[in-house]
DNA sequence: TTGTAGGCGTTATCAT
DNA sequence: ATGATAACGCCTACAA
C-alpha cells in the first residue's frame, strides 16, 4: 500500500535523531530505555521494515548465496535442499540458477549472480563445461567459492563430492561377485570429472582381477534415457556382447533397461545392470534396479556449511576436499545368487 | 581481487564529473563522442560493472521475482524452468523458494522474500495452507502477485492454473468408456483447490453417467506414495471394493499400483488405474499408468508472461485467469478395449 | 545518551 | 556538453 516507513519517518515523528533510531532499532547499548522503547513501539506500528538493499550497501554484502547447477532433477534438487536448508539458518538466501547443462546458461547464470552482488557462489558444473574462465572470474573479483557434486580440478576452491571412483568400484566389485564377467560401462561425458571417476573405479576393479578391459565397452554419452537406450542397443548386437552394464546414473539405467527388455533379454539372468543414484524410479520399475546411492541431502548441508564456514573465517581453503562415501543398494537387476554373508 | 571499479574512480582518473560518466556509460545522447569513448574505454580496462544495489535502491526496484513453491518435484521444477526462461529474458532474475508443504516454511518463504525486496512474488501454496494473511501482506505492500498451480480463490491475484475440474473429467469418463463401474478417487489434501477441482471433475462425471457417489470411494489423503499405498490397500479390502482408481497425482498413482499387485490383482483387467501428471514414471512402471498431462512449461511460461505484463502495465489485473487444457494420456493401466474411433 | 556529518554507488534535476 | 547537488535508506565515527 504506502511506502514502507524508514529510519527517518520513525525519527521525524519522534524528534529524535535517525542515529538514535538506528542504535535503538539495533539494541545497542548506549540507549535510554524509554527512547528505544518510544522506538521500538513506533517501529512495530509503521511496521518498519529495515531496507536490505541499503544495508548491503552500506555493508557490501547482500547475504545472499548463488547457487549454480546444471538441473532440478532428483539429486541436485535433494542438494539444492541441503543446501537452502543450512543456508537459511545462517541467514542466507539461496538463489538457484539452473544452466539446462548448457555451457552457455552457465555462464549467463554466473554473470547474472556476479551483477546481483552475491556473497559467494556455489556450483555444480554442465556437462557441456569444458573451459572454466567464467569461474575464475569469480575468483577474481574475490568472492568466495565453493564447488560441488560435478567438480572439476582446474577449478581453485574447496570441494565437496562424492568418492566417485568408490561408486564404480562398488558396481564392479557386486557385478563380478554376482559372477559376470563382461561388464560395459555407460559412462558420461567425457570432460565431467563424475564420469571419469566412476570409470575409473571400473577400470581399476577390472584390472584388479585381471580382467581385460574392452574399448567396445566403454560407452560415453549424456545422461540422458534416449542416448542410453540408443548405446545400449548397439551394445547388444555386438557379437560378444557385454553380460552386465554399469551406467552411470539411475535415467541412462532405465534407458538401458528399456533396450534390455526390447531385445527379450532378461536381467539379472541373462544380463546385469547397476544404476547410479538410488532414485526413487530405480525401486519402481520392474525388474528394480541396482543403484549406486550418494547422500544428496547431507552433501548439500555441508557444502553450505563447508561455505559459510569459508566465508566466516576468511582463510584460504581452496585446498579443502571433503568426501562423502556412496553405498549400494542391490536389487534385482543384477541379484543371481544371494549374498553369502 | 581488488574492489569493483565505481563511477566515481573512472570519473576521477578521467578528470570529469560522476554525472558525466553516468550519461556516457548509459548511451545518453548529450555526450561529447570522444567523451563517451574515454569513458567506455576505461571501464571496459577497469571492467567496470554498475552496482545493482546502488541502482535498486535509488529506482526502488530489484529486478528480481520471488517464485514460492511447495516442492521441487518433476511438475513444479518444470514450472519453475518455464519461469525462469521468461523473466530471464524480460531482464528478471528469479529467487526460488521451497516450503516443502510446510505452512511455517511458506510464511518464512515470504518473508524472506519481502524483505529482499523483489519485485513481485508468484507463488503456489503449500498443501498445508489454508490461511492467507501472509499473502495478504504481499498485497498490502503493493508488490505484484500471481498465484499459478495451487490456486485459491481467496487469494486476490491474478490465477494461472489448470483446468483441473476438466482434468478430473477426462479421467473419471475414460474409465467409464473402459466399462469400470466403481470408481475410487485419491484426492488430496481437503483445503487444496487442485484437489477439490479434480474430484469435482469425478463427482460430475459420475452424476452425469447417473451413478451413485459412494462416501466410501473418496479417500484424501497427502500427496504421498506411502499414503496412497495405505489407502488404497484400505479400499482393496472393502467387501465391495472398486474397480477402478483414480489418484490425483502420479506418485500416488504408483503408490496405489504397489497396493494392487501386492493384493495380487491385475491392472488392467481387475482394476483400472489413472494418475495425474504424466510424469516420465508412468511410462517406466509395469503396466504403464495412464495419466492426464499438465502443460507445465507452457504453464510456468504463461505466468511468467502474465507477471511481466501485470509489472510492466500496472493496471488491476486480479480478475484475471488464465486457465489450460490438460490432456489424457491413456496407457496400459486402464485400457481394456482398444479405443473405438 | 544523543546528534551531526559523511559515505555506500548511482541517477536525476537543475544549473552552467 | 558538462558539473554540482540531492536523493535512495542506512550506519558509524566523531563530536557534543
Amino acid at each position: 500500500m504506502e511506502k514502507q516507513a524508514t529510519i527517518i519517518d520513525i525519527a521525524r515523528t519522534l524528534n529524535i535523531s535517525t542515529s538514535t533510531v538506528s542504535r535503538a532499532l539495533r539494541n545497542t547499548f548506549d540507549v535510554k530505555a524509554e527512547t528505544r522503547e518510544a522506538v521500538m513501539a513506533l517501529a512495530e506500528k509503521l511496521n518498519y521494515q529495515p531496507n536490505r538493499l541499503a544495508i548491503s550497501l552500506l555493508k557490501r554484502q547482500t547475504h545472499t548465496i548463488g547457487v549454480i547447477i546444471p538441473n532440478l532433477d532428483f539429486v541436485l534438487s535433494t542438494m539444492v535442499k541441503g543446501i537452502d536448508e543450512v543456508a537459511l539458518e545462517a541467514g542466507y538466501t539461496v538463489m538457484v540458477c539452473q544452466s539446462n547443462e548448457s555451457f552457455g546458461r552457465e555462464l549467463v547464470n554466473t554473470k547474472r549472480l556476479l551483477d546481483s552482488l552475491v556473497d559467494g557462489i556455489i556450483v555444480s558444473v554442465s556437462s557441456e563445461t569444458k573451459v572454466f574462465e567464467h569461474i575464475k572470474k569469480i575468483k577474481d573479483r574475490n568472492i568466495p567459492l565453493v564447488v560441488f557434486d560435478r567438480v572439476n580440478k582446474e577449478i581453485v576452491a574447496p570441494h565437496v563430492q562424492l568418492d566417485n571412483v568408490e561408486g564404480g568400484v562398488l558396481a564392479t566389485e557386486h557385478l563380478l561377485e554376482q559372477g559376470y564377467q563382461k561388464i560395459a560401462i555407460l559412462a558420461g561425458p567425457q570432460n565431467l570429472d563424475i564420469s571419469n571417476k566412476r570409470m575409473e573405479g571400473y577400470l581399476n576393479t577390472l584390472k584388479k582381477h585381471g580382467l581385460r578391459i574392452k574399448k567396445d565397452f566403454i560407452i560415453h554419452c549424456d545422461f540422458n534415457q534416449d542416448y542410453a537406450y540408443e548405446a545400449t542397443k548397439e551394445l547388444l548386437t555386438m557379437k560378444n556382447r557385454p553380460d552386465a552394464i554399469f551406467t552411470i546414473s539411475d535415467r541412462m539405467a532405465i534407458g538401458a533397461s528399456l533396450a534390455i527388455k526390447e531385445k527379450g533379454l532378461r536381467m539379472p539372468t541373462d544380463i546385469g545392470l547397476v544404476g547410479f543414484n538410488n532414485e526413487p524410479i530405480t525401486k519402481l520399475v520392474t525388474p528394480n534396479i541396482s543403484s549406486v546411492e550418494q547422500p544428496a541431502f547431507e552433501m548439500g548441508k555441508i557444502t553450505a556449511k563447508l561455505f559459510i564456514e569459508m566465508m566466516n573465517s576468511k582463510k584460504d581453503m581452496n585446498n579443502e576436499e571433503i568426501i562423502l562415501k556412496p553405498k549400494l543398494f542391490i536389487r534385482e537387476s543384477s541379484l543371481r545368487f544371494t549374498k553369502k554373508v
